[in-house]
DNA sequence: GGCATTTATCATGTCTATATGATAAACTTT
DNA sequence: AAAGTTTATCATATAGACATGATAAATGCC
């Protein structure tokens, strides 16, 4: 029901590196600040670096960074790596629910379904770091 | 995200015994109606059973029913012995994030998450059972 | 009581998510 | 070019979800 613990991690690492505003946060650091396991980590950070979210540089000073700004990063394209969002799924399990050939549980389903894709679709990392930090903080 | 294979064959059983209206439904009948693996259903079954949802019979002329009646059924007590609803995930896994103690996602994430919660514990089974029958088709 | 039917339980197996540890490859600095 | 730092990748381990098969226990019918 709930995003699973990888979910987590991938938006929790990406906030964190969002917050660096640019600088290059190395795997390590983001562990550290999330505490997820180091290497586990690095195979999300990597995925991510695949899907497009991040990109990243070895070496020294090297590290992970955001590939697009903030405010155009959705939560969806950072979960969309390690969970299918779009293909939502019947509540009932079934192949062929959908509008047309709805089981029983679609009609309420569906709008509950949408408007939690909505959110991760809606949702940006920009808007997020926003909401943790005191009003006004943005240079808006 | 979605709900688990397993709770999707519980609800989908349960339906399907809610619909016989009072006579006893056998396991393998269910299996046959739902596509669910018959031993692994009968696990769910039995644990239905022990948390109260359904009751079972043994021998000829057995099978499961309702434990209460159909209107009085959530979704989230069929769900509930194989899924912790209550405990509702933080979308960063931080244990600690509360109303109180907000994590970035809190404020917008919750709202989304109550009405998942929501969902569940105000949908019934009867509920579910008229929108699959024709408008009109229940004695109201 | 004996038998067929059905749920209850146990033992086991498979698959995926999660996680760990070690090594390879790339990059920076010197 | 050599050394140090960091990501990339591989091999493997663990836990839990999902599933299968066999056996035990209870019930109704004859």
């Amino acid at each position: 029901m709930w995003p699973s613990s990888t979910v987590q991690q991938a938006i929790s690492a990406v906030l964190c590196i969002a917050a660096a505003r640019g600088e290059p946060v190395r795997a390590g650091a983001i562990a550290d600040a999330t505490g997820a396991p180091r290497n586990y980590l690095s195979k999300i950070l990597h995925a991510l670096a695949r899907a497009g979210v991040l990109s990243s540089e070895r070496g020294p000073r090297g590290g992970f960074r955001l590939a697009e700004p903030a405010n155009q990063l959705t939560l969806a394209a950072v979960a969309e790596p390690f969970e299918r969002l779009g293909q939502r799924r019947c509540l009932l399990g079934r192949p062929t629910c959908g509008d047309a050939n709805p089981c029983a549980a679609h009609r309420r389903w569906s709008k509950v379904a949408s408007s939690l894709e909505e959110y991760f679709q809606t949702t940006t990392i920009a808007r997020l770091l926003d909401d943790a930090s005191p009003a006004g903080a943005s240079r808006a």
